[in-house]
DNA sequence: GGCTTATATCGAAAAACGTCAATATAGAAA
DNA sequence: TTTCTATATTGACGTTTTTCGATATAAGCC
């Protein structure tokens, strides 16, 4: 089986504080993985498949689900699909003749972690009226 | 002057709540521009020049900091700096001979949000020891 | 004015990317 | 086994990206 997604740790900083881009300069080798992950996500069609993937109920979708909403080739789907599994954003599992994919909310929380200044209160706001 | 960065706005779902990735399908316009965003980060060199803003004291540094920390000729370090400030990620300000770049919050406070699940504490965790 | 430093823009080359048509593979069903 | 459907892989093509050297612009200094 395919085991080649990245596992992006975690990085502290001096004070043993906040892995995050926004409080200390980033080495090198953290950077290189962060934008493996960024650049998965700086796809419109990418984009999109992943936020079909991660809001459908029940936590996963049929590849034969996420294709016909693009006026994109099937293998064009599949090969954004499998970007977006090389980056650790989601994986997949086949049943029977339909492949289902799933979010991995350990990527996403990641970079959430890592582009949220300290003292930012938490997730996604109310909206606005 | 140059009047190009591009502003993402948030877009509510339809229960009024949380302009995220992971609650709702994106559509595509919104797709298109988060992607710029993403994009701009997808790059390693981005990544650092990014960080090494963000976390400067005082919220701004010169160029001639950024140029040296980098194998890379100095036009390539501005044209990446030219590619965080066109995605809104950053701003710059020119004070004599130097340029002084700064990181605009709003837009990796977006970005944040986006990817943020409902539910999830908020910002960076305390490292574990 | 001319000289020097800091930064940006231009133009080109190589590499990476997004897309497709064609084909391969996996599984179910006949 | 043969056939059909769902998904993945391959190979090609045009576009975009990353990088550089050369050059342009902006500002301070002699």
């Amino acid at each position: 089986m395919s085991k080649q997604e990245l596992v992006v740790l975690g990085q502290d900083t001096a004070d043993g504080c906040c892995p995050t881009l926004l409080t200390a300069p980033l080495d090198e080798e953290t950077a290189t993985d962060l934008a493996k992950v960024f650049k998965a996500l700086g796809d419109p069609v990418r984009l999109r498949l992943l936020s079909m993937i991660a809001s459908r109920d029940g936590g996963e979708i049929c590849v034969c689900d996420l294709t016909p909403a693009f006026e994109l080739s099937q293998p064009t789907i599949s090969h954004h699909l499998k970007l977006l599994k090389q980056a650790g954003l989601i994986d997949s599992e086949r049943r029977g003749t339909w492949v289902y994919y799933r979010l991995l909310p350990a990527a996403t929380d990641r970079l959430a972690a890592v582009l949220t200044r300290p003292g930012t209160p938490a997730g996604p706001a109310p909206a606005a009226s």
